[in-house]
DNA sequence: GTGATACGATACGGTAGCGTAGCGAATCAG
DNA sequence: CTGATTCGCTACGCTACCGTATCGTATCAC
C-alpha cells in the first residue's frame, strides 16, 4: 500500500509510476491466491487494468515483471532487537520473521520465490531466496552470540538461519502453515539448549 | 528400472502395462531434466513414443499422470538400522534419506510434489510430501530414543522428522544441493546435543 | 494552452497445449 | 487360428497465452 512503491528510480511521470504500481500488485494478488502457474500477462492485464501494450512498454517479459514484483513485494526481515541478549534478539527474530510468513499471502509468495528460482534461473538473482531468509538482521544477532560467548566464533549464520527457518518453511510449502510457528518455536529450543542457552537436558 | 513397476494391480494386458511404465518413466526424466512446468502430455508423447490416445485411455488428465508418476518415482525412505542405539539410527537414517534426495533427479522430484501439492489438491493424497518424511522408520527411531531415555515420551516423530530434514530440503529447493548433508549433519549434531546424548556444550 | 508522452482499446499472427475422433495395424489370449 | 483388445497415427477443434502494431484519447510538464 506505499504510495508510490518506489519501484525505481522514483523521478518519472507519475502515470508510469501508477501503472507500474497497479500491474505489480496484481501480480502479488495473482500470485498469493493461485501461484505461479496462473500468473500470465493477460490476468493481469484483466485484474490490473492496464493494457497489454503499456505492460510490454516497461517489462520486456513476464520473466522481468515477475521479477520486479518478488524484489518488491518480498516479505521484509524484521529488524533485529539487540538491546536485551543474544537468547531474546535471536527468539523474536525468528518468531516475528516466521509469523510474518506463515499467513497465506505470504507463503503462497514465498513458494512462488522457490518456483522462480527452480525455473527462471534469469529471476534467481532477484529473488534470492536465501538471502531473504539471511540478511545482515541474522547476521548481527549471531555476531551477539558469539560476543556473550555462548556461540561458537567459526558459526556459520546462513546454516544457522536454515535450521532455524527451514523445518517451519517445509511445513508451509507442504500446507500446514498452522504448525510453522509452533515448529520454530521447537527449532529455536533446541538450538539454543544446545548451546547451553537454557538449561541442559530434555525440553 | 523396475521391469514390470507394478503400476497397480498386475494382472493385465502386458501392452499396457508396457505403456504405463514407458509414460511414467518419461515423466519422470522430463521432470527431472526441466521441472513441472515443462512436463506436458504432448511432451511425454514425444518422449516416450506412446501415442497420446494411448495416454487419455489410461488417465483422464495430466493431473493424474503426475500423480501416478510421483507415487511410484517417489524418492524411498531409508530402512532404520535400529541394532546400533538411538544415535546410530537416527544418524544413519537421516543422511541416507538426505544423500539419497541431495542428487539433481531426486531434488527437481521434491520441488515437482511441493509444486503439486500447492497447485493441484486433487493430487496432495498421492504426494503426500509429509508422510514421505516421515514414515515408519522415523516413527520407530524416535521410539528407540524413548526407550533409551533420552528422549521425553511425549515428542512428536512429525516435529523431529522436519527438524531434522527441513534445513536441508529448503537448501536443495535454494539451488543448493551441495550443502545440504552438510546442513543434515550440523542438524543432527544439535538436534543430539540439546538432548544430551552427545556432549553438551559448544559444537 | 501546447507539445510531448503515456495510455487504453482493438486487432492480429503465431505457438503450445488440451482432449477427442476415426482407422488400420499390431499384439494378445484362448 | 481367430476374435478381442490395444496400439500408433493423423487430423481436428478449442483454448490460453505471447508479443507486436495501430490509433485515437487522456494526461502530464512547462
Amino acid at each position: 500500500m506505499t504510495p508510490p512503491p518506489s519501484t525505481e528510480t522514483d523521478p518519472l511521470d507519475p502515470r508510469v509510476a501508477r501503472s507500474k504500481t497497479r500491474v505489480l500488485e496484481s501480480a502479488r494478488e495473482l500470485l498469493t491466491e493461485s501461484g505461479a502457474q496462473s500468473l500470465t500477462i493477460e490476468r493481469i492485464v484483466d485484474r490490473s487494468g492496464v493494457a497489454k501494450t503499456t505492460i510490454y512498454r516497461h517489462w520486456n517479459s513476464l520473466a522481468e515483471v515477475m521479477a520486479d514484483m518478488v524484489r518488491v513485494h518480498r516479505p521484509p526481515m524484521p529488524e533485529p532487537d539487540l538491546d536485551h541478549g543474544f537468547e531474546h534478539a535471536l527468539r523474536t527474530f525468528v518468531l516475528t520473521y516466521i509469523e510474518r510468513i506463515a499467513v497465506p499471502e505470504s507463503s503462497w509468495l514465498i513458494a512462488a520465490m522457490f518456483e522462480l528460482n527452480l525455473h527462471m534461473p534469469e529471476v534467481r538473482q532477484a529473488s534470492s531466496v536465501e538471502r531473504s531468509q539471511v540478511g545482515e538482521g541474522m547476521r548481527a544477532i549471531i555476531g551477539l552470540g558469539v560476543q556473550e560467548g555462548v556461540l561458537p566464533a567459526d558459526i556459520d549464520p546462513l546454516m544457522v538461519a536454515r535450521l532455524l527457518s527451514g523445518p517451519s518453511i517445509v511445513a508451509l510449502l507442504g500446507g500446514e502453515a498452522e504448525v510453522a510457528v509452533e515448529m520454530a518455536r521447537y527449532a529455536l529450543d533446541r538450538f539454543l539448549v544446545s548451546y547451553g542457552v537454557t538449561a541442559c537436558g530434555s525440553d
